[in-house]
DNA sequence: TTTATTAATGAACATCATGTTGATTAGCGA
DNA sequence: TCGCTAATCAACATGATGTTCATTAATAAA
């Protein structure tokens, strides 16, 4: 990743990569051609394959790159954290961090979680947000079969309802700050749904 | 759609639905080629142009014709309906119903919905849940501004939480009856996540 | 600055799916 | 039975693919 390149290696990454981004954007993920890629760059189509084996290999190592960085921030949230600090008007600091991660990358998702957008990445990070968040929440772990509703849709309600969330904020055009956005979050998360209407604590 | 067909027509358009079934199970919405479908279906690849423009369009017409069906089912739930009601152990009866019909198209909808799925589908089918069931939710009605957090992400978060209960539903082998599925529906949006956690009813 | 290295170019090529056409065969409904 | 039309088959031009090779140009290191 961070190994010394030669500029002109760089140079044609950077280039390749743009123009991914715009087409994607137009095109959706699919309907791409390394033609079209190698068009829009200006470099030459053979160029493109001493880089990348075709258009599905060089999304696949952009998504990876994406999805690291982003899994890094999760796997720093405590989710039972969030809740004890909660008292306060404020946000927990990671779920803020989180969102300004995303918004590092936010042209890239709102393409992929968009409607040309790619299914197999959504899924991805929302069972990844299920397996690491919902699915250490102290109150769903107890007493297994005791639950009103099956403890899988649970968390599969929770880590939906919020990728969701995430959804709309970037394809709503980013009107909130990560700082809302974390608060947002935390509040749903510690009074769910239903209290989260209406009640306004002034 | 129920128009009498040539019985050579409904014939080829069968056999060529079917092989596009099992086509995208195996190697996802796309990457299918109309000379793929052609070979499975042990049809001329010729005769295919005959009913269908390309294989987007085949697709397009078969993701209509299902989601109108379900369409149908969702127009005549009343979420509120479902809440009053809801003191009874029993689901609305609606809820069943629409699970029902979702059950009638699960080889479909499971690929769609699932890795190698179409993600304007499912955002359609979602958006549609918002519109049409969580925006009339009676506690989002009055007081606009007056929000713990905006209304459009209470109704995006109630939409995709439930969305992805029925993907969970689906990804995870229907082991649920509809009858049940509507149970747990309808307990979700009485009570909210929290309370739907470790509170037995008995 | 010079030099060896290597990235990028341009052209050519075989391959494959596409979408279309026209002639022919086979099945259907009346 | 007969007229209609769906399905077949073969052929074709087109365009993207992935690969190769000789050539040019940029780079990093001496």
């Amino acid at each position: 990743m961070s190994e010394k390149m030669d500029r002109r290696q760089a140079r044609t990454k950077q280039l390749l990569n743009k123009a991914l981004m715009e087409l994607i954007e137009e095109k959706g993920t699919d309907g791409v051609t390394v033609t079209d890629i190698a068009t829009r760059a200006d470099i030459n189509r053979g160029t493109f394959y001493l880089h990348y084996r075709d258009v599905p290999d060089m999304l696949e190592q952009i998504k990876e790159e994406v999805f690291v960085n982003i899994e890094k921030c999760i796997l720093q949230l405590d989710i039972n954290e969030v809740i004890k600090n909660a008292n306060t008007g404020k946000p927990y600091p990671i779920s803020v961090m989180i969102f300004e991660e995303i918004a590092r990358h936010a042209d890239f998702l709102k393409v992929m979680f968009g409607p040309k957008g790619d299914l197999s990445y959504a899924i991805r990070f929302r069972n990844f947000m299920a397996t690491h968040i919902f699915n250490k929440l102290s109150y769903l772990q107890p007493a297994e079969d005791n639950f009103l509703i099956p403890r899988d849709y649970l968390i599969a309600y929770m880590s939906s309802a919020n990728f969701g969330m995430l959804m709309h904020w970037l394809e709503s055009g980013m009107k909130q700050t990560p700082y809302q956005m974390g608060l947002i979050m935390t509040q749903i998360a510690l009074h769910g749904p239903i209290a989260s209407a209406g009640l306004k604590s002034n």
